[in-house]
DNA sequence: AAACGATTCAACCGCTACTAA
DNA sequence: CTTAGTAGCGGTTGAATCGTT
């Protein structure tokens, strides 16, 4: 009845993918395609599970795969489409050429998400906060309303402070010695780039 | 120079819908 | 129709890296 198992948990290698291991799928998959992601390790020589190496060429090895920052464009349809559709990374991925599901979500959760509440907006429902505790206010009652602002302007102000230190040393950077257009998370960025872009080459 | 906390993102986990036997 | 595998999705984790003290 069914079919045969993926793979053989014992017997399947886990955690970063080496260059070779890379090599490997990535002319594998160059030759035959991905038809059947239960049989690409077992044939291309890799001890992985299927389901793993569907992963890595989705989200890194695919070579219509676009590098480097989001651009304000993108930022800005993947604001405009999670305020329609919340958390459908694989749609809303779909429509940036070259992003993957995996790549809009940790956008999302490291940069978007901070973004937004800096600007007074609540991520989850794309309204500003006043809205929302005005919904609160009507909604509850006087004692209830009293402690969920206490929490809320606490985790706010931790919110406000962490957010005010990190703007002064992005701006501190600036002034001092970076190009124009130059911060401390671009900076970073290219050099994860550089580091990627490495990666690939010494595969 | 070392320890520490914050951040990023690749990879894994668990679930669901679909499909083959 | 039932059972079990596959593909794909979103949530979560943890190693690597960075900046700060």
């Amino acid at each position: 009845m069914g079919r045969v198992p993926c793979c053989e948990k014992d017997n399947v290698k886990r955690g970063q993918w080496t260059p070779e291991e890379d090599n490997k799928l990535a002319s594998y998959i160059a030759q035959h395609g991905t038809h059947n992601w239960r049989l690409i390790p077992k044939n291309a020589g890799l001890q992985r599970c299927g389901k793993s190496c569907r992963l890595r060429w989705t989200n890194y090895l695919r070579p219509d795969l676009k590098d480097g920052e989001f651009s304000e464009a993108e930022e800005q349809t993947i604001m405009r489409l999670h305020a329609v559709l919340g958390n459908r990374w694989s749609i809303i991925a779909a429509q940036l050429s070259g992003r993957t599901d995996n790549d809009v979500k940790n956008y999302w959760n490291t940069k978007l998400k901070k973004k937004l509440s800096g600007m007074g907006i609540d991520p989850v429902t794309h309204n500003p906060f006043s809205h929302l505790m005005a919904e609160i206010t009507t909604a509850l009652p006087p004692p209830h309303v009293a402690h969920l602002a206490e929490a809320a302007l606490s985790c706010f102000k931790d919110e406000m402070l962490h957010l005010l230190t990190k703007k002064r040393f992005d701006f501190q950077l600036q002034r001092s010695n970076a190009p124009q257009g130059t911060n401390a998370s671009t900076c970073l960025t290219t050099k994860m780039m550089r580091k990627r872009i490495m990666w690939r080459r010494s595969g």
